[in-house]
DNA sequence: CGGCCACTTGAGCGTACTCAAAACGCGTGG
DNA sequence: CCACGCGTTTTGAGTACGCTCAAGTGGCCG
């Protein structure tokens, strides 16, 4: 929360860059619309790219409590999305990577639940929510949407699980996460790089960030992993698998 | 999850019951479609009351796993929802009332993800998956359909919040919950009665029955409720809400 | 080089868990 | 109607895990 804060600076110059590579060309477009629906391009394709936007590390795409004005696709970058909590603290409720959409989420209501800040320098294509709407009166981009919605709901209970875990099992979690995410991606899914500092990794995982730093030293020590700063090398992707089978 | 296995009956006769009301003449109408969506009532209409299905308690709904055949609205009783985690537990992700409604988190995939229990005697409406598909051709439906579908990552994003709180956080935001949903019910907000058990309330708060049992007497200790086994009387509901406000 | 921030590691403490026993509620059968 | 038995809930005592507080290290940028 203290990062959350400290970085919290506004992006208010959502602009129009006309000289970037529509979706078509987007080497994301598999990650953006994976089930294959042509119509989907077609129509994304002159709406979804009117306007791109940049964003540095700290800077908001949009705050908890904005009105809704679009839904967002990552080109680049890495971002977080949080809520805010009854006690005034923020709660990191995911990690998003190029290809990701964020802002589904508050699609019936007026404005944002959460707010997502950029973790390093982003890239985010925008569609405002009327383009969207009509967009969605295409019956097979109304079902690729409620897929992505479908998703995100698996995604956020699968997190909500790890509240019954112990902090051992919540970072064996993470890991194998951020492991399979990387190879989604087409990178390596034994070496990678964390985006986001132990600090966000508590957060969003209901640890101290002693305790982070701490397992992943516990981790390094059974030789399962190796960690330089944010650098990981998964050694032993099955002891961590097995980790989660089994009370810490 | 010794409660999920001991009552882990199988109810296989989803029986037609065409002498029961349909949905126009239903007294849930306004929970099920709670937008004012006139299409709505028409198409589904004909389509939803295909089916109904009564259930006993402990019986499931549908099991995790299950190929995904339709989508449920409960119409009387109480049920959870529950996913299995990597150890092999069961991980309560929901309970459900009257007016909810069931499945909408698999929709883009084949099998549920979930599993529904009946915690007592329930009246579940069935609509086919094909039907429902169907009925989602019409715009105003899928929008509502789509709305249904942001509440839910609503409802569980702040769940996932809870494994951030102190045991004591945890108990009071779900007595206030539970007081919410009888409210929007149109039942008292101060007196109502679990229809759940204390390890059902801890498995889905990630906290142990003991716990859940000495938070709810240490909050009667304090005068803020009354508990007599699942009967419980709120006395002071501000007490309970600054609870969140800090910590334990 | 200095300063700052992120991270690591240590020591002590407190919350929630584990193990355990007893009370209670409820349905069944005598 | 009461006795019995089972499952649920309450309460207690001791333990362990993760948090708090604190000092020290490392890396990055001005």
């Amino acid at each position: 929360m203290a990062s959350l804060t400290s970085r919290a600076t506004r992006n208010c110059d959502i602009a129009t860059d006309p000289a970037q590579p529509a979706c078509g060309q987007c080497a994301l477009d598999k990650l953006c619309f994976p089930h294959g629906l042509p119509n989907f391009y077609q129509t994304l394709f002159p709406l979804a790219l009117e306007k791109r936007t940049r964003l540095k590390r700290g800077e908001f795409l949009f705050h908890a409590s904005d009105a809704q004005t679009g839904i967002y696709a990552v080109k680049a970058g890495f971002l977080m999305t949080c809520m805010s909590l009854p006690d005034g603290q923020s709660k990191i409720v995911g990690f998003h990577a190029a290809g990701d959409v964020l802002g589904l989420d508050s699609l019936g209501g007026e404005i944002h639940r959460t707010g997502a800040i950029a973790l390093n320098s982003c890239e985010v294509c925008v569609i405002p929510l009327d383009k969207f709407e009509k967009l969605l009166e295409h019956p097979a981009e109304s079902v690729h949407v409620r897929q992505l919605l479908a998703r995100e709901i698996a995604r956020v209970e699968t997190h909500a699980a790890v509240g019954t875990l112990s902090a051992k099992q919540r970072v064996a979690t993470f890991l194998l996460d951020m492991s399979e995410r990387w190879e989604d991606r087409g990178y390596s899914k034994t070496e990678f790089v964390l985006f986001m500092s132990r600090l966000d990794i508590g957060n969003f995982l209901g640890l101290t960030f002693e305790t982070v730093s701490r397992t992943l030293s516990y981790f390094q020590s059974k030789k399962w992993i190796t960690v330089h700063g944010k650098n990981v090398l998964i050694q032993d992707l099955t002891a961590l698998q097995s980790q989660l089978k089994r009370a810490a």
